[in-house]
DNA sequence: GTGGTCTAGACCACC
DNA sequence: GTGGTCTAGACCACG
C-alpha cells in the first residue's frame, strides 16, 4: 500500500488517507471484499499516529465504501467502486470549478486560462515521469 | 465598496477581504492615490470584526499595493497595480498547481484532467458572456 | 445445522451462533438429548475461527441449555427447551424496550410509535409469506 | 443545555451527544441560526474530553445539520431542521425493524409480537406520565 | 492480531 | 475566545 502524504500542504493527513485509499477503491485496484490494511500497520508504514488512520478508516465507513468484519478488518463493500467512482468525479470537478471561477473572476480571459493551466500540467506531468 | 464575503466556507475571511481588494486595484477599479474605505467603515458595512478588517488591511500594506496616508487613511500606490496584478497570477497559478498534482496523485492520466480542465473552462466562458 | 451468520452488522459472530441454536432449542427442533455439531465441524460449515464457536458454546453450557457428554461432545439437556424459551421471550422483551425507550426519548408519540411499529411489523411478515 | 449522557450503557457517548442535539434542531428546540455550545464548554458541563465532544460535532457537519463560523463556533444551517427529522424517523425506523426481524426469526408470530410490544409501550408511557 | 472509544494535552489559524 | 488537527497512550470486545 503506497500513499504519498504531504504533511505540510494544509490538507490534513487523514484527508490525503481517506482520499488516496477511496481513489484505489475507484479503479478496483482494492476490489470488493479486499480488506484494506490494518490502522496500525497503515500508521506504522507512514510513521503517523494510529488514531489519524482511523480517522481516516471512518470516513470511509460513513461513506460505506468499506465495512467493518469485527474482530477482523476493514473489507471493501461491493457498491464501493461505484460510490467511489463518483466521489472522485465530483471531487476533481468542483476543486477545478472554483479555480476556473476565480481565475475568470479576477478577469483573466479564457486564453490565459489555458495557457496557465498547460504550462502547469506539462511541468507537473515531466515532474511526475522522472522524480 | 461591494465585496463578498462568505463566512461558512473555510477560506479565512481577512482573506477574502485582502484579495477582493487587490483584484480592484489590479483591473484599477480603485486606481493609484485613490483611498481605501476605513476599517471601522468596512467592518460596520461587512458586519464584521474589525480586527479582521484591519488584518486583511495589514497584508495589503506588507504587499505595498496600499500605503498609510498620515492621519487620513490608506491608499493605493503608483506600484499598486502592478504587483496586484502579479499577485492574481501567482494566487491562481498556485491554486491550479494543487489541484492538478491532486488529480496526478488520483490516477487521472494528463489526457483525462485536460478533458475535465476543458469542460468546466468552456462552461464558465459560456455562462459568463450570457449570465 | 443451517445458521444465518452475518459478520458485518455489529452482533458478535459468537451472538449470533449461540442465539440461533438455542432458539433451535427453544422450539425442539433440537430436542434434549441430541448432539449439537462439533466445535470443528461447525466451524468448517461457516467458515469461521473455531474459537468463536467455542466460545458461543461456553455461553450455551454456562445457561446449561447444553451438557458435555464426556468425550462425546455436546447434548441438549432435559430443561434446555424451558430456558431456552424464556431466553428468547427475555431477549425480545429486552430489545424492544431499548427501542421504544429511544423512541419516547426522541419524543415522538405514542401514538407515532404505534404506527412506525405497524408498518414495520407488517412489511416484514408480508415479506416473509413471500421472500 | 441539557443532555442526559449515559456512560455505561454501550451507545458511545459522542453518538449520545450527536443524536440528542440532532433531535433538538429536529423540534426546532435550537432553530437555525443557533449557535450550538462551544466544544470546550460542553465538555467541561459534561465533565468529559472536549475531543469526544468535537467528535460529536464533526458528525453533526457531515450530516450538514451544523457549519463552522470560522473562529466563533457553529451555526445551525437552514436545512438542519429537514435533515435532522428526517434522521430521526430513519433512525427509529431502521431499529425497529432490527427488532422486528428477530422477532420474527425467532419464529414469535406476528400476533405474539403485537402483543408484546404493547406491553412494553403502554408500560414505557405510564412510566413517563408519572416518572 | 483486529477495530472502537475515550482521555490528555499540544499546536495551529481565525475572530 | 473559537474549532481543527495530530500525537500518545489506555482500555475494551472480538476472532
Amino acid at each position: 500500500m503506497y500513499l504519498h502524504i504531504v504533511a505540510t500542504n494544509g490538507v490534513p493527513v487523514y484527508e490525503q488517507i481517506a482520499r488516496q485509499i477511496a481513489f484505489l477503491i475507484a479503479d478496483e485496484t482494492l476490489p470488493p471484499g479486499d480488506m484494506i490494511p490494518s490502522v496500525r500497520q497503515l500508521a506504522r508504514d507512514l510513521a503517523i499516529n494510529p488514531n489519524t488512520v482511523a480517522r481516516a478508516y471512518r470516513h470511509l465507513q460513513d461513506l460505506q465504501v468499506v465495512e467493518t468484519l469485527s474482530g477482523t478488518g476493514l473489507q471493501v463493500t461491493a457498491q464501493g467502486p461505484a460510490i467511489c467512482r463518483q466521489e472522485r468525479a465530483a471531487w476533481i470537478r468542483t476543486r477545478f470549478r472554483h479555480v476556473v471561477v476565480e481565475a475568470r473572476s479576477s478577469r483573466l480571459s479564457e486564453g490565459e486560462i489555458r495557457q496557465i493551466f498547460e504550462q502547469i500540467l506539462t511541468a507537473a506531468s515531466a515532474e511526475e515521469r522522472r522524480p
